[in-house]
RNA sequence: UGGCCUAUGGUGUAAUUGGUAACACAGCUGAUUUUGGUUCAGUCGUUCAAGGUUCGAGUCCUUGUAGGCCAACCA
């Protein structure tokens, strides 16, 4: 077999370059660095699968980072479903680190930075430095204390630091450039003063430092080769690069920041702030709302970590805006779930069927597969009798050629049972269809063997046994919105988008074995789609979510 | 009156670094099928524009055009 030739996206080549140019393989190592005021999202799952993926591939390290320096949104809760999350998908951390780990380091550092008179403390308010600092046309104009003597600045720092001050009243600013063209690099704020306790360090301090002083100096700490982020820091590097640079000692590694275009997904929303507004606004039940993109969201969904990662890696990772279609991401889910899933028979909106010639009370069992793909299949058995239940959707008293299901003097194969033909219907005084009597034929039962059993007919239809099925609740999901790019429009509000029909529950019938299925397990319902069984289930209410429909031809025919 | 980034089929991503533009999804045909599933075969369709360098340009150069990002004591 031809070795196949794989293509290196835009951060491999990087990689490959800087081995080449002599850095050491051994020297590689990578992290996820997720900040804990929110959930993962199918957005974070291309980055862990991007940085652990190279940690595999290059058999590096790779750190789970929690970027905590803000108290005011960040809690524990968040760190436990980030862990969760990332061990779900099926990666392995190195080392668990803390930004807030590195609180004392980047404390002296900052001290240095003082002394060497590249930090000062800035005693205005924020209006009046966001005055000072211009405009991305404009430059910036110096803040009045910008050359304090460093005397003045550590006293005031230090004080700052002991909680002298009241939030708000005092920060540190690097002294850099206020003319640069770069917003970022205008006497960026390290230190602000903030009264608030960490859900790690507790009241220890009042000062926290920012994003741009914390993360470049993180990496360094941690020996970080190739540190990844999203575009929207593409201007932070020049920034990233000046902190370094003062700490920078040039027997370590100095890590290198590279940006890469964030995912999006179709039909839905991938942003902390739009999710949380999701949950707030109860538009959905939670963050693991099986309708959520979020990684959570999708487990409860039915979504396996092997299609999560396939679709990551299918997606692949590259600079240029993009929206991935979700049908992708569907695809990824049957892909994986068609090798997996048992097949069951399940029956979502019921008709019900007398087959008059079988005989009154009498129960038998019928083989059934279940699972075609399996290596060695296996089988169980069902319970047949004389009232069934079909899919009100699969007769017809008439119907065409294409139609490929029951109608009346048509015959049908019920699966893994018999051929049953239709001979008239009852209705109700509106006319609505209430029971279809058939009669079968004996012989032709599956797998019996019988030359009536191999007889061709064209269409199969999945089914239950009316006394022996068990009530469920199936949960149907769709898509949460029913634009492309719901958060696509200036004028328009993503809300304004939402799919009214992005949940409807039904309850449905399934065959009996299913009440035993634990919650988390996955099941092919024969014809109709992927399920799977909700935490909210019991044995007594069972209860399904539908991960992803079939693919379905016969919609699109129906369609023309 | 700025700076940075990006432009390849409908969508996403590749192209051995200047040498036949390909892979997946989606779409469409057909075959197989006791799931209108799966599988298999086939098919449609692509380098933002204009110049330039070169035997040869998706790739290099110039000029445009379009889109995204940058003015939080957020990350």
């Amino acid at each position: 077999m031809a070795e196949e030739v794989k293509s290196l996206n835009f951060i491999e080549h990087i990689i490959e370059e800087d081995l080449r140019n002599g850095f050491d393989q051994n020297s590689l190592r990578f992290r996820f660095p997720p900040e804990p005021n929110g959930y993962l999202h199918i957005g974070h799952a291309s980055s862990i699968c991007l940085n652990f993926g190279l940690g595999l591939e290059y058999n590096a390290p790779v750190n789970l980072r929690f970027d905590d320096t803000n108290p005011a949104k960040e809690e524990q809760e968040f760190v436990d479903a980030i862990k969760k999350d990332v061990s779900w998908l099926g990666f392995e951390w190195d080392k668990e680190c803390y930004a807030s780990d590195y609180f004392q380091q980047l404390y002296d550092w900052a001290v240095y930075l003082i002394q060497s008179g590249k930090a000062y403390v800035d005693s205005q308010t924020s209006e009046e430095m966001a005055a000072q600092k211009g405009t991305p046309t404009r430059p910036g104009t110096d803040s009045p204390y910008r050359n304090r003597s460093v005397e003045e600045n550590l006293d005031l720092f230090e004080r700052m630091k002991k909680g002298e001050f009241e939030s708000g009243s005092h920060v540190l600013r690097a002294k850099i450039d206020m003319n640069s063209s770069n917003m970022l690099m205008r006497d960026p704020v390290m230190y602000r003063i903030l009264h608030k306790s960490h859900h790690r360090t507790g009241d220890t301090w009042c000062i926290y430092p920012m994003y741009d002083w914390t993360h470049g100096e993180s990496d360094y700490i941690e020996q970080i080769s190739h540190s990844l982020c999203t575009l929207e820091f593409a201007m932070h590097r020049e920034l990233y690069e000046w902190f370094l640079e003062q700490v920078y000692d040039t027997s370590q590694v100095k890590p290198k920041q590279r940006e890469f275009a964030r995912r999006n997904l179709s039909h839905t929303v991938v942003s902390k702030r739009k999710l949380l507004r999701l949950v707030q606004e109860k538009v959905v039940t939670g963050w693991d709302d099986p309708r959520m993109p979020t990684i959570s969201g999708l487990r409860r969904r039915g979504y396996t970590p092997e299609s999560i990662r396939k679709f990551a890696d299918t997606i692949g990772i590259a600079k240029r805006e993009n929206l991935i279609d979700v049908s992708l991401l569907e695809f990824c889910a049957r892909e994986d779930l068609n090798k997996t899933a048992p097949r069951v028979m399940a029956v979502l909106d019921p008709l019900k069927i007398v087959i008059t010639n079988y005989p009154e009370g009498k129960t038998e069992y019928v083989t059934a597969e279940n699972n075609p793909e399996e290596e060695n299949v296996t089988y169980r058995e069902l319970p047949f009798s004389k009232e069934l239940y079909i899919e009100r959707e699969d007769f017809k008293e008439e119907a065409n050629r294409k139609f490929f299901r029951l109608k009346l003097g048509g015959e049908v194969r019920l699966k893994n049972a018999y051929i049953i033909k239709a001979e008239n219907v009852i209705k109700d005084a509106d006319g609505t269809i209430l029971e279809v009597h058939c009669t079968y034929d004996e012989l032709s039962k599956s797998g019996s063997g019988t030359p009536e059993s191999m007889r061709k007919v064209k269409g199969t239809l999945h089914w239950v046994s009316i006394p022996h099925a068990k009530k469920a609740e199936i949960r149907v999901y769709d898509r949460l919105f029913t634009e492309a790019e719901p958060d696509g429009h200036e004028d328009k509000d993503f809300l304004e988008f939402i799919n009214p029909d992005s949940l409807s529950i039904v309850e449905g019938y399934i065959e009996p074995g299913l009440v035993e299925a634990a919650a988390g397990e996955r099941f092919q319902f024969q014809r109709i789609g992927y399920f799977c069984v909700d935490p909210d289930s019991s044995k007594e209410n069972p209860v399904f979510n539908k991960t992803v429909g079939l693919r379905d031809s016969w919609a699109k025919i129906a369609e023309k």
